[in-house]
RNA sequence: GGGGGUGUAGUCUAACUUGGUUAGGACACUGGCUUUGGGAGCCAGUAAUCUGGGUUCAAAUCCCAGCACCCCCA
């Protein structure tokens, strides 16, 4: 495309799923993407607050989890950043420098927390148990995509845990597994895919790193949170140790764990359709829109506002739409930016003692008694609507993700916008093989199964998804 | 990282091939009247050649560089 070809108001086909998040981005009013600073992008009021409500229920569970919110500064010393060389030679590259290259902005957050834990050691902190909601800065190389690869990653939240036994830091590792899973269950209704990455793909003298991913309309693969058990590996370099009864030195291990926007690029691009976005209720800022269909003088609107008061004493987010457009230009405003319920009062409704219901998902209208509004709403938002969100997403994972067995297959298989699974060693000569064709193996599912290795024919149980990612 | 493409009002575009118009249209926006159950109509108005350099009597148009965006490959 030489050129975005899209009318301002109009919703895009899904099928060039860049060209249709982009515009619904813009229309939908989440961001504004005209900063003219490569990879970087304007949050709007609109956008901002499903960001911020996914925030507040990121470290609603996190506190819950005993992990506590700081805030360290952007600026990381290069002294700080040279102290394990490894994390240095990995983003040295791509850091963004000032201070006549004294200090870099923070690629990650390790470098700047790390020596810092060494006080906090040192005065007894142990187990630490942190996180950090902030921007992340990468230098990225030509393909940039909003909210997908950005050069300012906004939003990104880090968690940080430092334990004095290995056993601890695996029960750390195993309870973020878990985190993630509910966010994409629950709160994003997203089925997770989680995997394992093998031993080359991790840090070096890392325990162990689990990936999730998200699967995109278009076949391709979105990682979508992190979960890396350190081990010691850091400890060593950053010389993090406390010192036990028997007054021996023991270097403490570490768990990290990361994500950020990301999280609403997979709810925007798995639940979205034709006519723009479907924000999961959860993080929805207004999960119910009340339109009234005005008739000759009479507006309707105390109608609205009855309701609307109703439903915000139940703790509902409703929103009257009062402006002077048209009503069907209301419906489908509210539908691109994907409020997920809609009520609509006109003479009709007021006049036979009912309302007229609307679900985004199935863009289908109820026919509902006065009296049981309340109920109803909530048991769309609370139940129907997420379930019917998941099994959608559920049903397409299950078209897209095929099973493979032939190496010369792969390329056709994802060329036609599929995933492959298929069985694999895991072995580094396998794993080139399969990028050497352009394509990825991303790790092992959980899930077994006996069969022989796709590239090398080795009997091996393991499985992983072959496919491209963002 | 390698290759390719594109930059005209807030948005989508015409004029670029073959240099010369008052840079035209639509949507949006502002004002007015009329309307309102899936993007309503009429009238009037505001508003643009990405930045810098070059070629030329003359540049939106040709050349170079920068910036930004999009696509393909690594």
């Amino acid at each position: 495309m030489e050129k975005n070809r899209i009318k301002p108001e109009r919703v895009p086909e899904k099928n060039n799923l860049i060209e249709w998040y982009n515009s619904l981005l813009q229309i939908a009013e989440i961001v504004d993407r005209r900063y003219p600073v490569k990879g970087t992008f304007i949050w709007l009021p609109y956008g901002l607050k499903i960001m911020k409500k996914l925030v507040e229920i990121l470290n609603k569970i996190f506190e819950e989890n005993s992990i506590e919110e700081v805030y360290f500064p952007l600026f990381v010393p290069l002294e700080f950043a040279k102290i394990n060389d490894e994390w240095f030679e990995g983003f040295k590259k791509e850091a963004f420098y000032l201070e006549e290259e004294k200090v870099m902005l923070r690629p990650t957050g390790e470098p700047a927390m790390y020596p810092i834990f060494k006080y906090w050691i040192a005065e007894g902190k142990l187990p630490i148990k942190i996180v950090q909601t902030v921007s992340s800065f990468r230098k990225e190389g030509k393909t940039t995509h909003t909210m997908i690869r950005d050069r300012e990653i906004t939003f990104w939240h880090e968690i940080h845990t430092v334990h004095k036994t290995r056993e601890e830091a695996y029960e750390e590792v195993e309870k973020h597994k878990k985190i993630y899973e509910f966010i994409f269950k629950e709160v994003l209704h997203i089925p997770p895919i989680i995997v394992e990455k093998p031993k080359y793909e991790i840090f070096p003298g890392a325990e162990s790193a689990y990936e999730f991913y998200t699967i995109l309309p278009n076949g391709k693969l979105l990682e979508n949170g992190s979960v890396n058990n350190l081990g010691q590996s850091y400890a060593k370099k950053f010389d993090l140790f406390f010192v036990d009864e028997k007054g021996n030195k023991n270097y403490v291990w570490q768990v990290c764990t990361g994500n950020g926007a990301r999280f609403l690029v997979a709810a925007f691009c798995l639940h979205g359709d034709e006519r723009g976005f479907l924000i999961p209720p959860k993080i929805a800022p207004i999960q119910v829109v009340i339109i009234t269909i005005p008739k000759g003088e009479e507006n309707f609107l105390d109608y609205a506002y009855d309701l609307n008061k109703k439903l915000i004493k139940e703790n509902i987010r409703s929103f009257v739409d009062e402006s002077e457009k048209t009503p069907g230009e209301k419906f489908n405003i509210w539908d691109i930016k994907g409020v997920p319920i809609r009520i609509e009062i006109g003479e009709k409704e007021v006049e036979e003692n009912f309302y007229t219901i609307y679900r985004r998902d199935l863009k289908e209208r109820f026919k509902v008694e006065k009296d049981k509004v309340i109920e109803i709403i909530k048991k769309f938002l609370e139940d129907e609507i997420p379930n019917y969100l998941y099994k959608r997403v559920e049903e397409f994972y299950k078209n897209v993700i095929k099973n493979c067995k032939d190496f010369k297959e792969l390329n056709k298989l994802i060329e036609s916008g599929n995933i492959a699974k298929a069985n694999w060693c895991g072995e580094l000569k396998c794993f080139e093989e399969i990028s050497k064709i352009g394509l990825e193996a991303i790790g092992f599912l959980e899930e077994k199964e006996k069969g022989k290795c796709i590239v090398c024919g080795k009997e091996t149980e393991k499985l992983t998804f072959i496919g491209k990612v963002y």
